[in-house]
DNA sequence: GCTTTAAAAAGTAAGGT
DNA sequence: ACCTTACTTTAAAAAGC
């Protein structure tokens, strides 16, 4: 009846509207972390499924959208921590997190388990490391997992970790800080998981 | 497996006066801007209670029904010291158990998160991985060490119902590998 | 949804010495 | 480098905003 389309009309406005403000916040935010075209849609798609089951509502446009960045980034491997991606938004990582965790659960949206050694492409980009370095890197990184060293433990900071052990490998001396600053922990942290995977692993360093 | 924590509520059948509390019983929390209740610390037991002007109270921080029972008494025995009326006796009811287990094995949480149903495994936010158990409807933190956190219950056979439903869970999946432990000293 | 309370697990963080 | 303190996650109730 006329009264049945007029609500289903004022809905479907309703929901390109958000859609409309959602895709500004998007495009925005993925611009300011660089994110490939690829990510981008990857997100929007995720984000119609969030807003086409009414999750947007008593939440804010932005830090759904933040999630659903966060979420097509884990599927397509391009690795970007929830910290990066809030700073971008008034809400903070606690807020986007907690809108991730809804995405996961209400959404059927694949995300695999995070992966260190996608951090260690982004880690290696940024400090414009050598193939030869994020190779070794990625090496230690799967025996370690083999071993059972990585469990709960925070991906970057073991990426942070095998590529400060990597570069030295290769000839490349990084800092902890250096490293630790572009993966997004602290020096404490890049060097409990080096200690480790030395210890653990039996890696020899170039000695100096 | 050890119980760490139990949350009840408990229910007087009578309306109390928060301000004339706070004037008369030393030692007590209340800020109604900031929250509806009052807060009070009873140091042996070791519990704290949330008091409402309802006459309904929460009381966190009991380790066993034991401890909970005494410290209920002891709770309604110091506001009656300090000459606070209170009628009938206390209706107590077990919200939440938050207990803890070791199966003292070492668990694949990469595996687990990819076989186990209904669970979250973030190790950039959290160590351990979430898993939602349908029945008993508890949710259990599982750490790599083998150890675990488990809460939601509300009776205590559903935590250990719960525990060695997940180990045989884990067992099947072929989650576990067995884990050379220096004993622990017990206390 | 938020506020408050308690408690464990393991990882990470921050500040002090 | 160490130590201490504190925050992340989970569940549940209370009354009020």
């Amino acid at each position: 009846r006329w009264r049945k389309w007029q609500i289903r009309a004022r809905i479907q406005s309703s929901i390109d509207r958000n859609l409309a403000q959602a895709m500004n916040e998007l495009e925005r935010i993925g611009n300011l972390l660089s994110l490939p075209k690829s990510v981008k849609d990857e997100a929007a798609l995720i984000y119609r499924k969030a807003v086409e089951k009414g999750l947007v509502r008593g939440r804010s446009i932005e830090s759904v959208v933040a999630a659903a960045i966060y979420a097509a980034c884990r599927r397509m491997k391009i690795a970007r921590t929830l910290d990066e991606i809030s700073q971008y938004t008034k809400a903070n990582r606690k807020e986007v997190a907690r809108c991730y965790r809804l995405l996961l659960r209400e959404l059927d949206v694949e995300v695999p388990v995070s992966d260190s050694k996608d951090y260690v492409t982004r880690i290696g980009s940024l400090l414009r490391l050598s193939g030869a370095v994020m190779k070794t890197a990625a090496e230690i990184l799967d025996k370690a997992k083999t071993v059972g060293l990585t469990a709960g433990k925070d991906p970057a900071g073991l990426a942070a970790a095998a590529i400060y052990i990597a570069a030295l490998q290769n000839d490349d001396r990084r800092t902890q800080k250096e490293i630790a600053q572009v993966a997004g922990v602290t020096e404490v942290t890049v060097r409990n998981r080096y200690k480790e995977l030395i210890n653990e692993l039996k890696i020899q360093i170039p000695t100096q | 497996m050890n119980i760490e924590n139990i949350v009840a509520t408990v229910t007087l059948d009578q309306n109390l006066d928060l301000y004339a509390m706070e004037r008369s019983i030393p030692n007590i929390e209340y800020d109604p801007d900031q929250f509806p209740g009052l807060i009070f610390r009873l140091e042996q037991p070791k519990v704290t209670s949330l008091i409402f002007k309802s006459g309904k109270m929460v009381v966190t921080g009991a380790k066993s029904t034991d401890e909970l029972i005494k410290a209920v008494k002891r709770i309604i025995k110091t506001l009656r010291r300090y000459s606070i009326r209170i009628l009938g006796k206390p209706k107590i009811q077990i919200q939440n158990i938050v207990a803890s287990a070791n199966l003292h094995v070492h668990v694949n949480l990469d595996k687990a998160a990819f076989l186990l149903e209904n669970n979250m495994y973030e190790p950039e936010q959290f160590p351990g991985l979430i898993f939602r158990m349908d029945e008993p409807k508890v949710v259990l933190l599982i750490f790599s060490s083998g150890k675990m956190v488990i809460t939601g219950a509300k009776r205590e056979d559903e935590v250990y119902k719960a525990v060695r439903k997940i180990f045989e869970k884990l067992n099947e999946l072929e989650c576990i590998s067995a884990v050379e432990e220096e004993e622990e000293l017990e206390l």
